[in-house]
RNA sequence: GGUCUCGUGGCCGAGUGGCUAGGCAGAGCUCUGCAAAAGCUUGUACAGCGGUUCGAAUCCGCUCGAGACCUCCA
Protein backbone atom coordinates (compact mmCIF):
# COMPACT_ATOMS: atom_id res chain seq x y z
CA UNK A 1 0.00 0.00 0.00
CA UNK A 2 1.58 3.13 -1.04
CA UNK A 3 0.36 6.80 -0.73
CA UNK A 4 1.54 10.32 -1.59
CA UNK A 5 2.22 12.22 1.33
CA UNK A 6 1.76 15.77 1.68
CA UNK A 7 4.58 16.12 4.31
CA UNK A 8 6.87 14.97 2.54
CA UNK A 9 5.75 15.38 -1.13
CA UNK A 10 6.35 11.57 -2.22
CA UNK A 11 4.69 8.40 -2.51
CA UNK A 12 5.54 6.10 0.67
CA UNK A 13 4.70 3.15 1.89
CA UNK A 14 2.11 3.34 4.24
CA UNK A 15 2.78 1.83 8.11
CA UNK A 16 0.73 2.12 10.43
CA UNK A 17 1.42 3.12 14.07
CA UNK A 18 -0.77 0.25 15.07
CA UNK A 19 -0.57 -2.87 13.47
CA UNK A 20 -4.23 -3.49 11.60
CA UNK A 21 -5.15 -0.51 12.68
CA UNK A 22 -5.65 2.86 10.86
CA UNK A 23 -6.65 5.74 12.54
CA UNK A 24 -7.94 8.78 10.43
CA UNK A 25 -8.90 12.24 11.00
CA UNK A 26 -10.35 14.39 8.31
CA UNK A 27 -11.24 17.87 8.58
CA UNK A 28 -15.63 18.05 8.53
CA UNK A 29 -17.43 21.05 7.38
CA UNK A 30 -18.23 24.32 8.84
CA UNK A 31 -22.14 23.83 9.32
CA UNK A 32 -23.58 27.26 8.36
CA UNK A 33 -24.45 26.75 5.23
CA UNK A 34 -25.38 24.24 2.34
CA UNK A 35 -22.54 21.85 1.27
CA UNK A 36 -21.83 22.17 -2.65
CA UNK A 37 -20.84 19.77 -4.76
CA UNK A 38 -17.03 20.55 -4.34
CA UNK A 39 -17.26 19.51 -0.70
CA UNK A 40 -18.53 16.38 -1.92
CA UNK A 41 -15.77 15.64 -3.35
CA UNK A 42 -13.38 15.81 -0.96
CA UNK A 43 -15.45 13.48 1.71
CA UNK A 44 -16.17 11.15 -1.25
CA UNK A 45 -12.04 10.94 -1.69
CA UNK A 46 -11.77 9.92 2.16
CA UNK A 47 -15.07 7.98 1.62
CA UNK A 48 -13.20 5.36 -0.46
CA UNK A 49 -9.82 5.70 1.13
CA UNK A 50 -11.62 4.39 4.23
CA UNK A 51 -13.59 1.88 2.18
CA UNK A 52 -10.49 0.35 0.41
CA UNK A 53 -8.55 0.33 4.02
CA UNK A 54 -12.03 -1.51 5.42
CA UNK A 55 -11.68 -3.93 2.26
CA UNK A 56 -8.20 -4.58 2.93
CA UNK A 57 -9.19 -5.87 6.17
CA UNK A 58 -7.81 -3.24 8.65
CA UNK A 59 -9.59 -1.85 11.48
CA UNK A 60 -9.87 1.59 10.87
CA UNK A 61 -11.21 4.50 13.45
CA UNK A 62 -12.49 7.71 10.98
CA UNK A 63 -12.87 10.25 12.67
CA UNK A 64 -14.53 13.66 10.87
CA UNK A 65 -15.45 16.33 12.93
CA UNK A 66 -17.87 18.76 12.48
CA UNK A 67 -17.15 22.94 13.06
CA UNK A 68 -20.06 24.66 14.80
CA UNK A 69 -17.89 27.44 16.48
CA UNK A 70 -15.17 29.13 16.31
CA UNK A 71 -14.73 29.58 12.29
CA UNK A 72 -14.44 33.18 11.67
CA UNK A 73 -15.08 35.09 8.49
CA UNK A 74 -12.16 36.48 6.46
CA UNK A 75 -9.85 39.51 7.91
CA UNK A 76 -8.74 36.25 10.35
CA UNK A 77 -9.05 37.04 13.92
CA UNK A 78 -11.09 40.10 14.03
CA UNK A 79 -13.97 38.86 11.80
CA UNK A 80 -16.96 37.59 13.33
CA UNK A 81 -18.25 33.71 13.69
CA UNK A 82 -19.34 32.08 10.40
CA UNK A 83 -22.27 30.20 13.06
CA UNK A 84 -22.96 33.45 14.95
CA UNK A 85 -23.59 35.10 11.79
CA UNK A 86 -25.95 32.90 10.11
CA UNK A 87 -28.19 32.56 13.81
CA UNK A 88 -27.93 36.47 13.68
CA UNK A 89 -28.48 37.49 10.11
CA UNK A 90 -31.60 34.42 10.69
CA UNK A 91 -32.70 35.52 13.65
CA UNK A 92 -32.14 31.83 14.97
CA UNK A 93 -30.15 29.90 18.00
CA UNK A 94 -27.18 28.97 16.64
CA UNK A 95 -27.62 25.62 17.74
CA UNK A 96 -30.44 25.48 15.14
CA UNK A 97 -27.87 26.61 12.25
CA UNK A 98 -26.04 23.80 13.37
CA UNK A 99 -28.54 21.41 13.81
CA UNK A 100 -30.21 22.51 10.26
CA UNK A 101 -27.10 22.06 8.69
CA UNK A 102 -25.40 19.24 9.96
CA UNK A 103 -28.68 17.57 9.05
CA UNK A 104 -28.12 18.90 5.29
CA UNK A 105 -24.63 17.18 5.26
CA UNK A 106 -25.42 13.75 6.10
CA UNK A 107 -28.43 13.71 4.00
CA UNK A 108 -26.18 14.78 1.05
CA UNK A 109 -23.57 12.14 2.15
CA UNK A 110 -26.11 9.62 1.78
CA UNK A 111 -27.04 10.30 -1.35
CA UNK A 112 -23.49 10.06 -3.00
CA UNK A 113 -23.50 6.76 -1.04
CA UNK A 114 -20.60 7.93 1.53
CA UNK A 115 -20.59 5.73 4.77
CA UNK A 116 -20.51 7.80 8.12
CA UNK A 117 -17.07 8.11 10.10
CA UNK A 118 -16.75 6.46 13.09
CA UNK A 119 -16.79 9.21 15.38
CA UNK A 120 -18.26 12.59 14.61
CA UNK A 121 -17.31 14.99 17.30
CA UNK A 122 -18.01 18.50 16.85
CA UNK A 123 -15.99 21.46 18.41
CA UNK A 124 -18.39 22.54 21.18
CA UNK A 125 -18.80 19.58 22.92
CA UNK A 126 -14.76 19.85 23.29
CA UNK A 127 -15.38 23.24 24.79
CA UNK A 128 -13.16 22.05 28.22
CA UNK A 129 -10.44 19.72 25.71
CA UNK A 130 -9.66 23.05 23.97
CA UNK A 131 -9.14 24.85 26.62
CA UNK A 132 -7.01 22.45 28.63
CA UNK A 133 -4.65 22.61 25.19
CA UNK A 134 -4.47 25.95 25.11
CA UNK A 135 -3.26 26.24 29.03
CA UNK A 136 -0.66 23.51 28.00
CA UNK A 137 0.60 25.67 25.39
CA UNK A 138 0.91 28.81 27.12
CA UNK A 139 2.85 26.49 29.84
CA UNK A 140 5.38 25.56 27.59
CA UNK A 141 5.62 29.29 26.13
CA UNK A 142 4.25 28.90 22.95
CA UNK A 143 1.04 31.27 23.21
CA UNK A 144 0.18 34.44 25.16
CA UNK A 145 -2.64 36.25 26.77
CA UNK A 146 -3.63 39.49 25.78
CA UNK A 147 -6.90 40.75 27.04
CA UNK A 148 -8.75 37.73 27.76
CA UNK A 149 -7.73 36.28 24.43
CA UNK A 150 -4.65 33.47 23.58
CA UNK A 151 -2.56 33.61 21.11
CA UNK A 152 -0.44 31.22 19.46
CA UNK A 153 3.59 32.70 19.32
CA UNK A 154 4.44 31.50 15.88
CA UNK A 155 7.98 33.50 15.77
CA UNK A 156 8.53 31.62 19.26
CA UNK A 157 7.16 28.38 18.16
CA UNK A 158 9.45 28.76 14.89
CA UNK A 159 12.71 29.06 16.88
CA UNK A 160 12.35 26.05 17.93
CA UNK A 161 10.17 23.76 15.38
CA UNK A 162 9.63 24.41 12.08
CA UNK A 163 6.37 26.39 11.29
CA UNK A 164 5.70 25.75 7.09
CA UNK A 165 6.93 21.94 7.82
CA UNK A 166 3.65 21.29 6.27
CA UNK A 167 2.93 23.78 3.54
CA UNK A 168 6.58 25.00 2.17
CA UNK A 169 5.99 28.57 3.62
CA UNK A 170 9.03 30.54 5.27
CA UNK A 171 8.20 32.57 8.48
CA UNK A 172 10.03 35.38 7.24
CA UNK A 173 8.14 35.83 4.01
CA UNK A 174 4.98 35.59 5.51
CA UNK A 175 5.99 38.64 8.04
CA UNK A 176 6.42 40.14 4.95
CA UNK A 177 3.91 39.68 2.39
CA UNK A 178 -0.40 40.22 2.67
CA UNK A 179 -1.57 43.12 5.14
CA UNK A 180 -0.06 44.77 7.83
CA UNK A 181 -0.65 44.50 11.97
CA UNK A 182 -3.63 47.37 12.67
CA UNK A 183 -3.70 49.49 15.88
CA UNK A 184 -7.08 46.49 16.18
CA UNK A 185 -4.89 43.75 16.56
CA UNK A 186 -4.26 42.13 19.97
CA UNK A 187 -1.57 39.85 18.10
CA UNK A 188 2.07 40.31 18.91
CA UNK A 189 2.70 39.40 15.11
CA UNK A 190 0.69 39.14 12.05
CA UNK A 191 1.38 35.83 11.58
CA UNK A 192 0.22 34.24 15.48
CA UNK A 193 -3.42 32.59 15.71
CA UNK A 194 -6.14 32.56 17.94
CA UNK A 195 -6.66 29.95 20.28
CA UNK A 196 -8.92 31.77 22.19
CA UNK A 197 -11.13 34.56 21.83
CA UNK A 198 -12.92 37.05 24.16
CA UNK A 199 -16.08 37.71 23.14
CA UNK A 200 -18.08 40.49 23.99
CA UNK A 201 -21.42 39.75 26.36
CA UNK A 202 -23.84 40.45 23.25
CA UNK A 203 -22.34 37.45 21.14
CA UNK A 204 -24.15 34.92 21.59
CA UNK A 205 -21.80 32.20 21.72
CA UNK A 206 -19.48 31.83 24.98
CA UNK A 207 -18.18 29.69 27.30
CA UNK A 208 -16.63 30.58 30.34
CA UNK A 209 -12.38 30.02 30.58
CA UNK A 210 -9.48 31.04 32.66
CA UNK A 211 -8.83 34.17 30.69
CA UNK A 212 -12.24 35.62 29.48
CA UNK A 213 -16.36 34.61 28.79
CA UNK A 214 -15.66 34.22 24.74
CA UNK A 215 -14.80 30.71 21.86
CA UNK A 216 -11.93 29.03 20.82
CA UNK A 217 -9.93 29.71 17.82
CA UNK A 218 -10.89 27.75 14.61
CA UNK A 219 -7.25 25.30 14.52
CA UNK A 220 -7.38 24.27 18.35
CA UNK A 221 -10.71 22.06 17.71
CA UNK A 222 -9.22 19.44 14.88
CA UNK A 223 -6.21 18.91 17.30
CA UNK A 224 -8.05 18.68 20.12
CA UNK A 225 -10.28 16.04 18.52
CA UNK A 226 -7.63 13.99 16.59
CA UNK A 227 -5.81 13.60 19.89
CA UNK A 228 -8.35 12.21 21.82
CA UNK A 229 -9.93 10.22 19.28
CA UNK A 230 -6.81 9.00 17.61
CA UNK A 231 -3.37 9.70 20.00
CA UNK A 232 -0.98 12.05 19.92
CA UNK A 233 0.55 10.22 16.76
CA UNK A 234 -2.06 8.89 14.51
CA UNK A 235 -1.59 7.51 10.53
CA UNK A 236 -3.51 10.07 8.12
CA UNK A 237 -4.88 13.65 8.40
CA UNK A 238 -7.16 14.48 5.37
CA UNK A 239 -8.48 17.44 4.03
CA UNK A 240 -9.00 19.47 1.36
CA UNK A 241 -5.66 21.14 -0.09
CA UNK A 242 -6.99 24.31 0.74
CA UNK A 243 -6.64 23.50 4.30
CA UNK A 244 -3.23 22.92 3.86
CA UNK A 245 -2.27 26.58 4.80
CA UNK A 246 -3.07 27.53 7.44
CA UNK A 247 -5.02 25.56 8.60
CA UNK A 248 -3.43 21.99 8.87
CA UNK A 249 -0.21 24.03 9.27
CA UNK A 250 -1.86 25.25 12.47
CA UNK A 251 -2.58 21.94 13.45
CA UNK A 252 1.16 20.83 13.26
CA UNK A 253 2.31 23.38 15.47
CA UNK A 254 -0.68 23.08 17.85
CA UNK A 255 0.49 19.72 18.32
CA UNK A 256 4.14 19.96 18.50
CA UNK A 257 4.66 22.69 21.00
CA UNK A 258 2.01 20.82 23.57
CA UNK A 259 2.90 17.41 23.20
CA UNK A 260 7.16 17.59 21.11
CA UNK A 261 5.48 14.97 18.76
CA UNK A 262 4.69 14.84 15.33
CA UNK A 263 0.97 14.27 15.39
CA UNK A 264 0.31 12.56 11.67
CA UNK A 265 2.08 10.51 9.65
CA UNK A 266 0.79 10.82 6.51
CA UNK A 267 -0.89 14.11 5.11
CA UNK A 268 -3.41 13.41 2.35
CA UNK A 269 -5.02 16.23 0.19
CA UNK A 270 -7.88 16.01 -2.26
CA UNK A 271 -7.84 19.03 -5.04
CA UNK A 272 -10.13 21.43 -5.60
CA UNK A 273 -13.19 20.52 -8.35
CA UNK A 274 -12.81 23.77 -10.80
CA UNK A 275 -15.62 24.85 -13.13
CA UNK A 276 -14.21 26.06 -16.21
CA UNK A 277 -10.64 26.07 -14.51
CA UNK A 278 -11.85 27.71 -11.77
CA UNK A 279 -12.31 26.55 -8.08
CA UNK A 280 -15.85 25.72 -7.49
CA UNK A 281 -16.31 27.71 -4.49
CA UNK A 282 -19.28 29.53 -2.84
CA UNK A 283 -17.27 33.01 -2.45
CA UNK A 284 -17.01 33.06 -6.41
CA UNK A 285 -20.22 32.17 -6.79
CA UNK A 286 -19.81 29.04 -8.99
CA UNK A 287 -21.08 26.39 -6.89
CA UNK A 288 -23.64 23.88 -7.13
CA UNK A 289 -25.81 22.08 -4.93
CA UNK A 290 -26.08 18.90 -5.13
CA UNK A 291 -30.05 19.21 -5.72
CA UNK A 292 -29.08 21.69 -8.67
CA UNK A 293 -27.60 19.02 -9.96
CA UNK A 294 -29.92 15.96 -9.25
CA UNK A 295 -32.71 17.77 -10.88
CA UNK A 296 -30.96 19.82 -13.44
CA UNK A 297 -31.72 23.35 -12.55
CA UNK A 298 -28.66 25.18 -12.44
CA UNK A 299 -28.22 26.88 -15.77
CA UNK A 300 -24.61 25.10 -16.78
CA UNK A 301 -26.82 22.00 -16.88
CA UNK A 302 -29.28 20.89 -19.70
CA UNK A 303 -30.50 17.76 -17.62
CA UNK A 304 -30.19 15.95 -14.16
CA UNK A 305 -27.64 13.46 -13.11
CA UNK A 306 -27.73 11.08 -10.48
CA UNK A 307 -25.84 10.42 -7.35
CA UNK A 308 -23.80 7.67 -8.35
CA UNK A 309 -23.19 9.19 -11.71
CA UNK A 310 -21.53 12.11 -10.38
CA UNK A 311 -19.72 9.70 -7.84
CA UNK A 312 -18.53 7.53 -10.53
CA UNK A 313 -17.64 11.11 -12.57
CA UNK A 314 -15.58 11.61 -9.80
CA UNK A 315 -13.72 8.98 -9.37
CA UNK A 316 -13.20 8.60 -12.67
CA UNK A 317 -10.20 11.22 -11.89
CA UNK A 318 -7.35 11.18 -9.20
CA UNK A 319 -7.82 12.55 -6.15
CA UNK A 320 -4.67 15.06 -6.19
CA UNK A 321 -6.07 16.20 -9.40
CA UNK A 322 -8.12 19.35 -10.05
CA UNK A 323 -11.37 18.14 -11.81
CA UNK A 324 -13.08 20.03 -13.96
CA UNK A 325 -16.95 19.99 -13.85
CA UNK A 326 -19.06 20.23 -16.91
CA UNK A 327 -22.14 19.26 -18.54
CA UNK A 328 -20.91 17.50 -21.19
CA UNK A 329 -17.81 15.95 -18.71
CA UNK A 330 -21.43 14.24 -16.85
CA UNK A 331 -23.10 12.96 -19.70
CA UNK A 332 -20.15 11.20 -21.27
CA UNK A 333 -19.59 9.60 -17.14
CA UNK A 334 -23.62 8.91 -17.31
CA UNK A 335 -23.01 6.85 -20.12
CA UNK A 336 -19.58 5.04 -19.37
CA UNK A 337 -21.24 4.24 -15.66
CA UNK A 338 -24.42 2.94 -16.92
CA UNK A 339 -22.15 0.13 -19.05
CA UNK A 340 -20.17 -0.44 -15.83
CA UNK A 341 -23.87 -0.62 -13.83
CA UNK A 342 -25.11 -3.10 -16.41
CA UNK A 343 -22.34 -5.73 -15.95
CA UNK A 344 -22.78 -5.58 -12.21
CA UNK A 345 -26.22 -6.62 -12.69
CA UNK A 346 -25.75 -8.61 -14.76
CA UNK A 347 -22.84 -10.69 -12.89
CA UNK A 348 -24.80 -10.70 -10.10
CA UNK A 349 -27.25 -13.12 -12.04
CA UNK A 350 -24.41 -15.17 -13.53
CA UNK A 351 -23.45 -18.71 -11.87
CA UNK A 352 -21.26 -21.07 -12.98
CA UNK A 353 -22.52 -24.47 -13.78
CA UNK A 354 -19.36 -25.78 -11.08
CA UNK A 355 -16.66 -28.04 -11.85
CA UNK A 356 -13.49 -27.36 -11.64
CA UNK A 357 -11.46 -27.68 -15.00
CA UNK A 358 -7.44 -27.02 -16.36
CA UNK A 359 -6.65 -23.54 -16.22
CA UNK A 360 -6.77 -21.87 -19.65
CA UNK A 361 -5.54 -18.65 -20.74
CA UNK A 362 -8.96 -17.38 -19.99
CA UNK A 363 -8.44 -17.99 -16.34
CA UNK A 364 -5.02 -16.47 -16.39
CA UNK A 365 -6.58 -13.30 -18.09
CA UNK A 366 -9.27 -12.94 -15.89
CA UNK A 367 -7.16 -13.44 -12.43
CA UNK A 368 -5.07 -10.96 -13.63
CA UNK A 369 -7.74 -8.25 -13.90
CA UNK A 370 -8.79 -9.17 -10.52
CA UNK A 371 -5.13 -8.37 -8.98
CA UNK A 372 -4.75 -5.55 -11.09
CA UNK A 373 -7.69 -4.10 -8.68
CA UNK A 374 -6.12 -4.17 -6.09
CA UNK A 375 -2.64 -3.17 -7.34
CA UNK A 376 -3.95 0.43 -8.60
CA UNK A 377 -5.51 1.02 -5.54
CA UNK A 378 -2.55 0.06 -3.39
CA UNK A 379 -1.03 2.74 -5.58
CA UNK A 380 -2.72 5.97 -3.81
CA UNK A 381 -5.89 4.80 -4.38
CA UNK A 382 -6.15 4.96 -8.22
CA UNK A 383 -9.70 5.11 -8.47
CA UNK A 384 -9.52 6.07 -12.34
CA UNK A 385 -6.95 3.10 -13.15
CA UNK A 386 -9.12 0.78 -10.81
CA UNK A 387 -12.38 2.14 -13.23
CA UNK A 388 -10.35 1.35 -16.59
CA UNK A 389 -10.17 -2.37 -15.33
CA UNK A 390 -13.53 -2.53 -13.87
CA UNK A 391 -14.25 -1.49 -17.83
CA UNK A 392 -12.41 -4.34 -19.18
CA UNK A 393 -14.24 -6.52 -17.02
CA UNK A 394 -17.57 -5.36 -17.65
CA UNK A 395 -16.61 -6.36 -21.11
CA UNK A 396 -15.52 -9.95 -19.86
CA UNK A 397 -18.73 -10.19 -18.13
CA UNK A 398 -20.75 -9.12 -20.99
CA UNK A 399 -18.64 -12.11 -23.08
CA UNK A 400 -20.29 -14.78 -20.36
CA UNK A 401 -23.40 -13.44 -21.15
CA UNK A 402 -23.67 -13.65 -24.54
CA UNK A 403 -21.63 -16.88 -24.55
CA UNK A 404 -18.85 -15.44 -26.31
CA UNK A 405 -16.82 -17.09 -23.38
CA UNK A 406 -19.10 -19.81 -22.01
CA UNK A 407 -18.81 -20.04 -18.17
CA UNK A 408 -17.77 -23.90 -18.65
CA UNK A 409 -15.07 -23.07 -20.42
CA UNK A 410 -13.22 -21.69 -17.56
CA UNK A 411 -13.02 -22.90 -14.29
CA UNK A 412 -15.24 -22.48 -11.12
CA UNK A 413 -13.05 -21.08 -8.57
CA UNK A 414 -11.73 -18.25 -11.55
CA UNK A 415 -15.08 -17.32 -11.91
CA UNK A 416 -15.99 -16.92 -8.29
CA UNK A 417 -12.81 -14.81 -7.34
CA UNK A 418 -13.74 -12.79 -10.35
CA UNK A 419 -16.81 -12.25 -9.66
CA UNK A 420 -16.30 -11.25 -5.92
CA UNK A 421 -13.54 -8.56 -7.42
CA UNK A 422 -15.93 -7.10 -9.48
CA UNK A 423 -18.61 -6.98 -7.03
CA UNK A 424 -16.64 -5.92 -4.50
CA UNK A 425 -14.62 -3.10 -5.91
CA UNK A 426 -17.67 -1.63 -7.39
CA UNK A 427 -20.13 -1.66 -4.60
CA UNK A 428 -17.65 -1.86 -1.44
CA UNK A 429 -14.30 -0.31 -2.20
CA UNK A 430 -15.68 2.61 -4.81
CA UNK A 431 -19.23 2.99 -3.33
CA UNK A 432 -20.91 2.44 -7.16
CA UNK A 433 -24.17 1.06 -7.43
CA UNK A 434 -26.99 1.34 -10.01
CA UNK A 435 -29.00 4.05 -9.36
CA UNK A 436 -31.56 1.91 -9.87
CA UNK A 437 -30.88 0.30 -6.94
CA UNK A 438 -29.61 3.14 -4.85
CA UNK A 439 -32.61 4.90 -5.51
CA UNK A 440 -34.69 1.73 -4.16
CA UNK A 441 -32.55 2.23 -0.81
CA UNK A 442 -33.00 5.97 -0.93
CA UNK A 443 -36.36 5.22 -1.00
CA UNK A 444 -36.86 2.13 1.25
CA UNK A 445 -35.33 4.59 3.82
CA UNK A 446 -37.62 7.79 2.66
CA UNK A 447 -41.10 5.60 3.67
CA UNK A 448 -38.83 4.52 7.13
CA UNK A 449 -39.30 8.00 7.99
CA UNK A 450 -42.47 8.08 7.16
CA UNK A 451 -43.32 5.30 8.98
CA UNK A 452 -41.73 6.41 12.36
CA UNK A 453 -43.30 9.27 12.06
CA UNK A 454 -46.39 7.61 11.51
CA UNK A 455 -45.83 5.87 14.64
CA UNK A 456 -44.99 8.60 16.64
CA UNK A 457 -48.68 10.18 16.02
CA UNK A 458 -50.31 7.16 16.73
CA UNK A 459 -48.32 7.38 20.34
CA UNK A 460 -49.53 10.77 20.41
CA UNK A 461 -52.63 9.35 19.67
CA UNK A 462 -52.33 12.25 16.63
CA UNK A 463 -54.66 10.01 14.33
CA UNK A 464 -55.64 12.73 12.06
CA UNK A 465 -51.99 12.99 11.01
CA UNK A 466 -51.09 9.22 11.24
CA UNK A 467 -54.13 8.93 8.86
CA UNK A 468 -52.97 11.19 6.31
CA UNK A 469 -49.73 9.69 6.16
CA UNK A 470 -51.08 6.56 5.70
CA UNK A 471 -53.51 7.47 3.01
CA UNK A 472 -51.21 10.03 1.47
CA UNK A 473 -48.46 6.81 0.80
CA UNK A 474 -51.73 4.74 -0.23
CA UNK A 475 -52.42 7.12 -3.02
CA UNK A 476 -48.89 6.84 -4.22
CA UNK A 477 -49.02 3.19 -4.07
CA UNK A 478 -47.60 2.33 -0.90
CA UNK A 479 -49.23 0.26 1.62
CA UNK A 480 -48.63 0.39 4.79
CA UNK A 481 -50.01 -2.41 7.13
CA UNK A 482 -49.71 -1.91 11.12
CA UNK A 483 -48.64 -5.53 12.61
CA UNK A 484 -49.87 -6.86 16.02
CA UNK A 485 -46.94 -5.46 18.00
CA UNK A 486 -47.17 -2.35 16.52
CA UNK A 487 -44.91 -3.30 13.86
CA UNK A 488 -45.39 -1.99 10.40
CA UNK A 489 -44.62 -3.46 6.92
CA UNK A 490 -45.41 -1.92 3.35
CA UNK A 491 -45.78 -2.93 -0.16
CA UNK A 492 -45.23 -0.99 -3.15
CA UNK A 493 -47.61 -1.14 -5.93
C1' G B 1 4.39 40.68 -5.59
C1' G B 2 5.88 35.76 -3.01
C1' U B 3 5.31 30.22 -2.86
C1' C B 4 3.56 26.09 -5.47
C1' U B 5 0.95 23.16 -9.13
C1' C B 6 -0.66 22.08 -13.84
C1' G B 7 -0.81 22.32 -19.53
C1' U B 8 -2.20 14.85 -22.82
C1' G B 9 -6.18 13.47 -29.07
C1' G B 10 -13.29 16.63 -30.53
C1' C B 11 -14.50 16.39 -24.77
C1' C B 12 -13.29 14.31 -19.79
C1' G B 13 -9.16 12.01 -17.85
C1' A B 14 -4.89 7.99 -16.29
C1' G B 15 0.16 7.59 -17.09
C1' U B 16 6.76 9.86 -14.76
C1' G B 17 12.47 7.51 -19.06
C1' G B 18 11.48 2.36 -23.69
C1' C B 19 5.73 -1.67 -22.86
C1' U B 20 -2.61 -0.60 -25.46
C1' A B 21 -4.78 3.59 -20.12
C1' G B 22 -9.98 4.10 -19.86
C1' G B 23 -14.71 6.56 -20.72
C1' C B 24 -17.71 9.73 -24.01
C1' A B 25 -18.17 11.47 -28.96
C1' G B 26 -16.71 10.11 -34.49
C1' A B 27 -16.04 6.25 -38.58
C1' G B 28 -16.71 1.13 -40.32
C1' C B 29 -18.49 -3.77 -39.38
C1' U B 30 -21.22 -8.11 -36.70
C1' C B 31 -25.73 -9.34 -34.37
C1' U B 32 -30.97 -7.67 -34.83
C1' G B 33 -37.98 -7.49 -38.10
C1' C B 34 -36.72 -2.23 -36.41
C1' A B 35 -34.35 -0.23 -32.35
C1' A B 36 -31.63 -0.66 -28.01
C1' A B 37 -27.95 -3.39 -25.68
C1' A B 38 -23.62 -6.08 -26.72
C1' G B 39 -19.18 -7.45 -29.60
C1' C B 40 -15.18 -6.40 -33.21
C1' U B 41 -12.10 -2.82 -36.00
C1' U B 42 -10.34 2.17 -36.45
C1' G B 43 -8.22 7.57 -36.77
C1' U B 44 -6.54 11.76 -34.18
C1' A B 45 -1.97 13.20 -28.43
C1' C B 46 1.37 14.60 -25.12
C1' A B 47 1.55 23.79 -24.97
C1' G B 48 6.17 25.87 -27.62
C1' C B 49 11.53 26.04 -28.02
C1' G B 50 16.18 24.16 -26.49
C1' G B 51 19.07 20.52 -23.61
C1' U B 52 20.38 15.56 -21.09
C1' U B 53 19.91 10.39 -22.98
C1' C B 54 20.88 4.89 -27.23
C1' G B 55 15.71 6.45 -26.23
C1' A B 56 11.33 11.68 -23.17
C1' A B 57 4.54 13.12 -22.68
C1' U B 58 7.72 11.51 -18.54
C1' C B 59 14.26 14.47 -16.43
C1' C B 60 16.59 19.79 -16.88
C1' G B 61 16.27 25.05 -18.68
C1' C B 62 13.62 28.94 -20.89
C1' U B 63 8.99 30.97 -23.11
C1' C B 64 3.76 31.15 -23.29
C1' G B 65 -0.91 29.84 -20.92
C1' A B 66 -4.12 28.29 -16.78
C1' G B 67 -4.94 27.56 -11.71
C1' A B 68 -4.17 27.14 -6.27
C1' C B 69 -2.28 29.14 -1.72
C1' C B 70 -0.42 33.59 0.68
C1' U B 71 -7.42 36.31 3.61
C1' C B 72 -12.93 32.52 4.82
C1' C B 73 -13.31 28.08 1.76
C1' A B 74 -13.36 20.76 1.02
Amino acid sequence: MKLTNSLTGRKELFKPVNEDHVGMYVCGPTVYSDVHLGNVRTFLTFDVIFRFFRFLGYNVRYVRNITDVGHLENDDDNGEDKIAKKARMEKLEPMEVVKHYTEDFHQVLRQFNCLPPSIEPSATGHIIEQIEMTKKLIEQGFAYVVNGSVYFDVLKYNEQHNYGILSGRVVEELMESGRKLDSQDEKKNKVDFALWKKAASSHIMRWPSPWSAGFPGWHIECTVMSTKYLGETFDIHGGGIDLKFPHHECEIAQSVGATGKNPVNYWIHSNMLTVNGQKMSKSLGNSFLPRELFTGSHSLLDKGYGPMTVRFFMLQSHYSSTLDFSNEALNAAEKGFKKLSNALTLVKKLSHPGGSIKQTPMDEILLNLSDELYENMCDDFNTAKTLAVLFEMSGRINDFKSGNTPLSSIDNTTFEQFKAAYIGFMEDVLGLKSEEEHNQELLNGVIQVLIDLRKKAREDKNYKLSDKIRDDLKAMGVQLMDGKNGEMSYTLE
